[in-house]
DNA sequence: GCCGCAATTAACCAACTGGTTAAATACAAA
DNA sequence: TTTGTATTTAACCAGTTGGTTAATTGCGGC
């Protein structure tokens, strides 16, 4: 997959519409007009965002009469959290240094302290 | 965590360029221009994407004499894992999906099969 | 204090984004 | 064929983004 498609599917999750619109869809299809009713923003907005969504592979979208039902589409999310877990170990290390810091912080509550500000 | 902050996150992972310097930095801290030296881009043009990664909160800043040593934070980027990781189970149906289709088409390898088009 | 290096800021620019309104298209039903 | 409903396209606009060059700041060494 390349790098660019990565690109466009961090940068259609990055903005809250299309995030709510991929959460509206985890529990089934929707029609355009479905999605956007909860939002307070014109049909033609949505309809892009929609665009952005499927140019990213998020959501593909059928055909039934005049409607164009959205369903959502995981592989790229699924390609996104292969990304980022690269960097598992890192937020699990800081995690661990947390720790540490805290099991030093009550080491020396018993010990009086020296200074670590900074 | 406030939903712009995730915004912010994705929004920063857009970006090709982000994305490398952030591979570059889980092996270590990093100087501006250390980090600048595989890219053919001023190092303005560098400068403003670290601001980004920083306002992400994705790298923290210190001070080395002249120097501002870049560090990863990975907190956000386990923030972002675990927003995309609700749609876990959607993308691990698709692959079930996959499977199911896959032991059809062989079970009807061995019968004659009916169509199944659209 | 002055020089040199690291990095940022300022000012600018073209392209992209996220929204709008108005017009066009696609299809079903009457 | 006309009408109504769903959706998209076109044209436009303001704000943001990702880059540039030129100027500025911060800091150590002489």
């Amino acid at each position: 997959m390349s790098p660019d498609r990565l690109s466009k599917v961090f940068s259609a999750l990055a903005d809250p519409t299309r995030r709510e619109i991929l959460v509206r869809l985890s529990t089934g299809e929707r029609s355009v007009t479905e999605l956007a009713e909860p939002f307070d923003m014109t049909l033609p907005a949505i309809s892009k965002h929609l665009r952005v969504l499927e140019g990213s592979g998020l959501i593909s979208r059928g055909r039934d009469a005049q409607w164009r039902p959205c369903r959502i589409q995981a592989a790229p999310l699924k390609e996104a959290v292969d990304w980022i877990g690269q960097y598992r170990r890192h937020w699990e290390e800081s995690l661990d240094r947390l720790d540490d810091y805290l099991q030093q912080l009550q080491a020396k509550q018993r010990k009086p302290a020296k200074s670590h500000d900074k």
